[in-house]
This record gives structure tokens, C-alpha cells and sequence, in this order.
DNA sequence: GATATACTTCGAAGAAACCAGAAATGTAGT
DNA sequence: ACTACATTTCTGGTTTCTTCGAAGTATATC
């Protein structure tokens, strides 16, 4: 991924109210979470939380579908997983114990999938 | 990691500037790099430079310390692996299929580290 | 067609971020 | 003490972000 990418993301997540959008989506998985409930389960006023919504959704890091008249928005891991490599890009560049570390996140993380 | 910290965190890096010098200090590693010299290579103005250093600094993300006329900056890799642990965090929510691909990018990040 | 529901877009005001030149501070060498 | 160098702080003007009520669009039901 290239910074022009990378910056948009950043800046989208940034953000308290997306952020929180964003960490629901995630946990919520590919089924996915209608607007309206979204917006009760973070007590944001529908104006902004469209707003915001409309933000993750250009930096491509949430994916939206129309079902009857509900909007379900849905984290897109693709891109999550394409922000993390890239912030951790030439982390290793000569000193691989430094790096280590980081390495052993995704496993302290996700023992489930190991 | 809080959101409290996750946010001013992001919101630091998503900035191109800012984004460059952190890429660059976590190449760099623990020797760091001065900010004349990331001023330099960055080709930023020195005033420009030194507010982005400022905010990466208070972010977290990046410490200094003085070495005769120069100020050497380093990044700071602990508060880049809460980081990137705190995005990851509980996206393994009942399907660790989905979860698996971030747990690789680690590995093939930092090969060398495994 | 009329009504209700689910969301989005519009608009306008206030807050915050950004930029880079100029001046100030701190350090080293003579 | 003086000069040179490295970096930060100050300053202002401009731009961008944030917010949410009100109005608009799309879908479903009667």
C-alpha cells in the first residue's frame, strides 16, 4: 500500500466517533450492522454518524450494502490488513529483535485462529 | 490501549509529513536520526519539521534526547506495537477465519525476526 | 396515493490544523 | 565574549474539519 492510501485511512480512524464506528464493525463481523442500530449503540445523532460513516467508507475502510430499507455497513478486513502491513513496513530494516515484538502481536491477538 | 491514546496516535500519523517521519525513524531504529538530517532527507522546512516532530513527540510515538547541537529523534516501537495491537483488538469476534490473514502479516513482515 | 421509516445531503458557524518566515534559545568552537 | 550552527517558538493568515438541525431521497406498508 502507498502513503496516498495509507494517510486517508489514518486520518478517517482518527477519530473518536469513527474509531469507535470502525472497532464495532470490526468486532460485529461480515454480517454486517445497520445504520440505525450503529447509531443507538453509539448514541451519535444520525446526521453526524452518516457523515462519519461516508468518511470510512471513502478511505475504503468499511463496505455498505442496501437491505430493504436499512443500510448495513461492514468493516472491510482487506483493507485493515493493508494498513497494518504498511505501518509495519521495513520495521525489521537491520535489527530484527527490535521487530520481534511486534511480530508476536497477531498471535497474542488471534490464539483462536493459530 | 485506550482510545484516549489510540486517537491523538492516528490522528498524528495521519498527516503526509508526519507519516514520512515516522516511516523513517522506525528504518532508521535505535540509533535514530536528527532532526536536521530528517529535515534533510525529508526536504521539509525546519520550522514545519520541528511542530510535526512536536506532535509525534507528544503522541507518543517518538522520544528525543540532546547530543551536543543536535537533537537525535527515535521512534518508539512499544508505542507502535499498542498500536497496532489496539486496531487488531477483538477482530477475531466469533470467526478467527477472518482473523487468520492479520495474523500473517507479522510474519511476512518480519521474516528474518521468525 | 398516502404515510411511516431509514438514511443521507445541505448549510452555516465554530473549532482546529497547517504552513513557513522571522525571531529566540541553546550549544559548541575560537 | 563572539560567531556559527541546530533547533524551537512565535506569529499570522489560510484552509480544513466537525457538528447537527432541517430538508430531501429511497423503500416499505396500507
Amino acid at each position: 500500500m502507498e502513503v496516498k492510501s495509507a494517510v486517508p485511512r489514518l486520518s478517517a480512524l482518527a477519530h473518536d466517533g469513527r474509531l469507535a464506528v470502525f472497532r464495532l464493525l470490526v468486532q460485529r463481523g461480515p454480517e454486517g450492522l445497520a445504520a440505525g442500530e450503529i447509531a443507538r449503540a453509539l448514541g451519535s445523532p444520525p446526521s453526524s454518524l452518516s457523515a462519519n460513516l461516508n468518511i470510512l467508507s471513502h478511505a475504503g475502510l468499511i463496505a455498505s450494502r442496501r437491505d430493504g430499507r436499512s443500510i448495513i455497513y461492514t468493516a472491510n478486513y482487506d483493507a485493515m490488513r493493508e494498513l497494518l502491513a504498511f505501518l509495519m513496513e521495513d520495521c525489521c530494516g537491520g535489527a530484527p529483535e527490535i521487530c520481534a515484538p511486534l511480530a508476536s502481536i497477531a498471535g497474542q491477538r488471534c490464539e483462536a485462529a493459530q
